[in-house]
RNA sequence: GGUCCCAUCGUCUAGUGGUUAGGACGUUGGCCUCUCACGCCGAAAACACGGGUUCGAUCCCCGUUGGGACUACCA
């Protein structure tokens, strides 16, 4: 079986954050350059943090990214979800008893808490003693967690893709708890039994799980289970080097989606921390599927940077055909105001078209957007540099000379340059107040196209309008 | 504290036992220009430190320092 079987493990503690967005991506990309598999399994056993909100949220990041993921055979549903699985758990815990390599532990949560605490304070290692290990006396009638019994002989030796070889002494593994005094089962049993279960081939996710690697190995082993492939990525580092988290301001996918970035250009963005293909920075997702490789990936950690993030979103914003960021704009759009059901898409496709070059987002280019659709539209603070008295003889001037003049960029030039000639004035003493007037805004795109998009109807009642005001 | 990971411009990174250490974001100077962008041309900006190995180390090894992760009846 060569196939390669590779999946996404998320906890449904929250929202789909930067981190596992990245890890998901590596894995999707492994599993489809590749051609193999690709699960999603909701790592769900700790049922007072995990929620059904959470979940929604994750399937919905994992969506928004594009990142399809495949039905796991041996599964009821699109998703593997660990809570509905306790019965093998149980059964391998069960197994484990019998074999000798696990054992009740009686010692209660809070007797072990304080033990950790006091070691702590005497500088001693916070390390489970090993009491209920080789327990003589008869079983209390007391509630009891597993745990497993670690070999304290040896070395274990992870040959990860992308950290090499790493060593870890048997011994520093301690007797982890492999299900709770209420019965659940904890991660470090459920990842090795699904993985195996799943046939995974390949484990893919961040390094702050290479320090679980050797007990899980110790795991596998004792199941009589094969090892698969490990690669563990460096972390994404929020600015000042610490973990990424909402201090840093936004984690969570989605709210990137609702800041106006693209999926393409959040994918595009996350693939480049940890992953280069020489001097490259752009890629189109088939391009990134032919090229990734997790041997590839670099070894130290990444900060995020937003502002390079914001130059591939409005790398794929300039470069998009209008046509597609349509979708993605509407959201945006009825923020800004406008109703979906009255929208001219025609007029839309053209708006996008001047506007695309100069937004570095979907939000502002939406907010940019408004004014041509609009009847009444909202005058800026700044435009009253612009449309003062001064003013009112341009824009009559325009306004007679626009009045016959087909609205269409090189007549609406010719117009404008005869009143520009007649004044004796420049083009931009000319185009200022016109702009001010026709979109409420002092910049635009250039005002040609502004006024050739606009229409001529919109165009001249907002300078009737305004000259009316002034004079008014 | 213990275990493990990591270390090239501010950031993401390329790179090689001999290079003017390359690209990108950001910063910055200029060009373009009706505003703002875009675009174009230029600039500043890095091999953490100390030992080895070697004719020669950014690159290989060791140490130091500095970061990070783990050290839960969380995942």
């Amino acid at each position: 079986m060569s196939e390669v079987r590779v999946r996404f493990a998320p906890s449904p503690t929250g929202f789909l954050h930067i981190g596992g967005a990245r890890t998901a991506l590596f894995n999707w990309l492994y599993a489809r350059h590749h051609g193999g598999k690709f699960f999603l399994r909701i790592e769900d056993t700790d049922r007072l943090r995990s929620t059904d909100e959470a979940i929604e949220a994750i399937l919905d990041g994992m969506r928004w990214l594009g990142l399809d993921w495949d039905r796991w055979e041996g599964g009821s549903g699109e998703t593997v979800r660990q809570t509905e699985r306790f019965d093998l758990y149980k059964e391998k815990v069960q197994e484990l008893l019998e074999q000798g390599k696990a054992y009740p532990c009686y010692c209660t949560a809070s007797e072990l808490d304080e033990r950790r605490k006091l070691a702590m304070k005497e500088k001693r290692i916070p390390r489970y003693d090993g009491r209920c290990r080789e327990r003589s006396e008869p079983a209390p009638d007391l509630p009891f967690a597993i745990r497993f019994k670690a070999s304290p002989d040896g070395k274990i030796v992870v040959n990860d893709m992308v950290k090499g070889q790493v060593t870890f002494e048997s011994k520093t593994v301690d007797d982890l708890i492999i299900a709770r005094s209420n019965g659940t089962p904890t991660y470090n049993l459920t990842v090795v039994v699904d993985d195996v279960a799943m046939g995974i081939t390949h484990v893919i996710r961040g390094d702050d799980h290479l320090n679980n690697t050797p007990r899980q190995i110790q795991l596998y082993q004792a199941l009589g289970y094969p090892i698969p492939k490990f690669a563990h990525l460096p972390m994404i580092l929020g600015s000042d080097k610490a973990r990424l988290s909402k201090r840093h301001g936004a984690t969570a996918v989605q709210q990137y989606r609702d800041e106006g970035y693209l999926p393409q250009a959040m994918v595009n963005y996350l693939v480049r921390l940890g992953w280069s293909h020489q001097d490259q920075e752009l890629f189109a997702l088939d391009e990134l599927i032919e090229k990734f490789a997790v041997e590839e990936v670099g070894t130290s950690a990444a900060i995020f940077n937003p502002e390079k993030l914001n130059w591939v979103n409005a790398h794929y914003i300039k470069t998009g055909k209008p046509e597609a960021l349509i979708p993605p704009l509407l959201p945006h759009l009825e923020q800004a105001g406008l109703q979906k059901e009255t929208l001219d898409f025609k007029a839309l496709h053209r708006v996008i078209l001047i506007l695309q070059e100069r937004s570095r987002n979907m939000k502002e280019l939406a907010e940019s957007a408004a004014c041509y659709f609009l009847d009444d539209i909202p005058y800026d603070e700044k435009t009253k540099k612009f449309l003062n008295p001064e003013s009112v003889p341009i824009l009559q001037a325009v306004l007679k000379q626009l009045t016959d003049a087909p609205f269409e960029h090189n007549s609406l030039k010719a117009a404008l340059e005869t009143v520009c000639e007649s004044m004796e004035l420049k083009l931009a003493k000319v185009a200022q107040p016109i702009r001010a007037a026709v979109t409420g805004k002092v910049v635009s795109p250039g005002i040609f196209d502004v006024l050739e998009t606009l229409g001529k109807e919109k165009a001249l009642k907002r300078i009737d309008k305004q000259i009316a005001l002034l004079t008014g």
